[in-house]
RNA sequence: GGAGAGAUGCCGGAGUGGUUGAACGGACACGUCUUGAAAACGUGCAGGGCUAAAACCCUCGCGGGUUCGAAUCCCGCUCUCUCCGCCA
C-alpha cells in the first residue's frame, strides 16, 4: 500500500508511477475525493464525540450529587448526539471500505530509476556474464534429457496431480536436494542469511500484506472450507514473520532465507511455454527476504541480485542481468532485476531470480515498523525479496548446458560433493 | 472432535459501568550519587488519527449490541492453555 498522504500531497507522483506502469491514473482523483469526504466525516464525528464525552462526564457527576432530574435532561439531549454519531459512522464505514479497496488495488510507486518501457520487450540487459560453451553435436532439449536422466516422470506427474506437475526421479530428488544445500549453504556462508521453515498455507490477512491477496486472487490455490492459502512463495510468509511489530533499535537489517515450494495456478500459460519443467503449477525454491532501513533498501537490492548471481556463478552457467522496465515491473516493486540462465537447446534466456525492493509498500500492508533508537518515533521498514534461486529451472540450465553427445550430463563441480560424489548423470532409458 | 479456563501496555499483573489509556511490580532510557559500575533515589516509558504544536478523537484479542457513558454487561468469532479423544 502506498501512502494516503502521498496521494494527498503529491497526486501528480502517483498519476505518473501509474501511467509508467500503463495503469489508468483516474483512480488518484477518486481517491482524492473519498479522503476529503472521509475526513470531513472524522472532524464531524469527532467533535460530536467529544460533546458526548463531556456530558457523559457531567451526568456522572450529576448523579453522583443526587440530581437525577437534571442529569435526565441532559441524558436525552446525549442520546440524540448518540444517534448522529451513528449516521455518521455508518457513512464514514462506507468511505473507509470504498477508500480500503481501491487502496489495496493499487500498486508501488515506480521508481525514478527504473527505465520507461510499456512491457518486457522495454527491460535492459545490464550484465552478461560467463561462457556460452560451443557443442559438436546435436543438442537435446531439456524435456528430452530429464526423462532420459531420471530426472523427471511427467506422465505419472500427470496421472497423480493433472497436467503442469511432476514427478522427480531418483537422481531428479537428488539433484535437487544437491542444489537446495548449496544455495542454503552460500547464503549461510556468505551472505549472511539465515534460515527459517515457514508454513505453505497462509491466512487471508497474510496474503494481503505481501500483496497477493486481493488482486491476484485467481492466481492462488485456496481451500475454501477453512479460507486458507497456499503460497506462490517464501516472500508471503516472510513478510509476515513481522507483521504487526515494531522492530527495536538494532535490529536491523534482517536477513531470512527459506526453502519452500511455490503454488502457481498459471491460468495464462499453454503450448511450448509449458513444456517439460519450465513451467508448472508447483516448484521449490530458496527465497531471500530482508528487511531493512529505508536509506539503505536500493544497496541492498544490488547485494540481492549479487547473492543471487553467485549461485549462478558458482554452477558455471551464463547469465545476464536484466533491469525491469517500468511496465513490467510487479506490483508491489519499486525497482526490480531479474537474473536469465541462457539455455543452449532451447537457446532462449530463462528466469532463475526475480530481485526487488518493495520499499515500504508491503510494510505498510503488513504493519511492520522499527525504531532508530530507544523511545524515538516508529518507521516503516523497507523489504526486499530475491529468489536464490528457482529450481526447476536452475535444473533445466545444468541438463542443457552440461549435456554431452553421449546423453549424459556432467554434474556441476560445486554440487559434486552434495550429489554423495557422483560426477556424471547417464541415461536410463 | 468433547469439557473447562483465559486473552489488558515491552513483560508480569490489577481493574466488573463514571477524571482508568489503564494501579502495582519488572525491564528499558535519562538524571543524581560513584574513579567506574552495582545499589539507592528522581524522571520518563503503548500505538495511531488530526495538528505548526496543543486541544481533541480512536484502540484493553476481533466484530456487533445494550447504555447518557463499556476494559468492565450481552451476543458471535478467533486464538492460547489444561484434560480427554484422534494422529505423523
Amino acid at each position: 500500500m502506498i501512502s494516503i498522504d502521498l496521494i494527498r500531497r503529491d497526486p501528480d507522483t502517483v498519476r505518473r508511477s501509474l501511467s509508467r506502469r500503463q495503469e489508468e491514473t483516474a483512480v488518484v482523483g477518486e481517491l482524492l475525493h473519498l479522503d476529503e469526504q472521509r475526513r470531513a466525516t472524522i472532524a464531524t464525528a469527532d467533535t460530536l464525540r467529544a460533546q458526548r464525552n463531556e456530558a457523559s462526564k457531567t451526568i456522572g457527576a450529576l448523579m453522583k450529587a443526587g440530581q437525577g432530574n437534571q442529569a435526565e435532561q441532559q441524558k436525552e439531549a446525549v442520546r440524540q448526539t448518540g444517534e448522529q454519531l451513528r449516521l455518521l459512522d455508518e457513512t464514514l464505514r462506507g468511505l473507509d471500505e470504498q477508500t480500503n479497496s481501491l487502496m489495496l488495488n493499487l500498486p508501488n510507486i515506480v521508481s525514478d530509476e527504473v527505465p520507461d518501457g510499456p512491457d518486457e520487450t522495454g527491460n535492459i540487459v545490464i550484465f552478461e556474464e560467463g561462457v556460452r560453451s560451443i557443442y559438436d553435436f546435436e543438442l537435446k532439449p531439456h524435456w528430452e534429457l530429464s526423462e532420459s536422466l531420471g530426472i523427471t516422470d511427467f506422465e505419472r506427474g500427470a496421472k497423480v496431480s493433472g497436467r503442469m506437475f511432476y514427478v522427480l526421479g531418483d537422481t531428479g530428488a537428488r539433484l535437487q536436494r544437491a542444489l537446495v544445500n548449496y544455495m542454503i549453504d552460500l547464503h549461510r556462508g556468505q551472505h549472511g542469511y539465515e534460515e527459517r521453515g515457514v508454513p505453505f498455507l497462509v491466512l487471508k490477512e497474510t496474503m494481503i500484506g505481501s500483496s497477493n491477496l486481493p488482486k491476484f486472487a485467481d492466481a492462488l490455490y485456496h481451500d475454501s472450507d477453512e479460507d486458507l492459502w497456499l503460497i506462490p512463495t517464501a516472500e508471503v510468509p516472510l513478510t509476515n514473520l513481522h507483521r504487526d511489530e515494531i522492530l527495536e533499535p538494532n535490529m536491523l537489517p534482517l536477513r531470512y532465507m527459506a526453502h519452500t515450494p511455490c503454488f502457481r495456478k498459471e491460468r495464462a500459460a499453454a503450448g511450448q511455454q509449458v513444456r517439460g519443467l519450465k513451467r508448472v503449477h508447483q516448484f521449490e525454491k530458496v527465497e531471500m527476504y530482508q528487511f531493512v532501513e529505508p536509506e539503505l533498501s536500493m544497496e541492498t537490492l544490488d547485494a540481492i541480485v549479487q547473492a543471487a548471481a553467485d549461485v549462478i556463478r558458482g554452477l558455471k552457467l551464463p547469465f545476464h542481468l536484466l533491469q525491469l522496465c517500468a511496465g513490467d515491473i510487479s506490483f508491489p516493486s519499486a525497482k526490480s532485476f531479474d537474473l536469465e540462465i541462457y539455455t543452449p537447446a532451447s537457446d532462449e534466456w530463462l528466469e532463475v531470480s526475480s530481485c526487488s525492493n518493495c520499499t515500504d509498500f508491503q510494510s505498510r500492508r503488513s504493519n511492520i515498523k522499527f525504531r532508530r533508537e530507544v523511545g524515538g518515533k516508529t518507521e516503516f521498514v523497507h523489504t526486499l525479496n530475491g529468489s536464490g534461486l528457482a529450481l526447476p529451472r536452475v535444473i533445466i540450465a545444468i541438463l542443457e548446458t552440461f549435456q554431452q553427445a553421449d546423453g549424459s550430463v556432467r554434474v556441476p563441480e560445486i554440487l559434486v560433493p552434495y550429489m554423495g560424489g557422483q560426477q556424471v548423470l547417464h541415461p536410463i532409458r
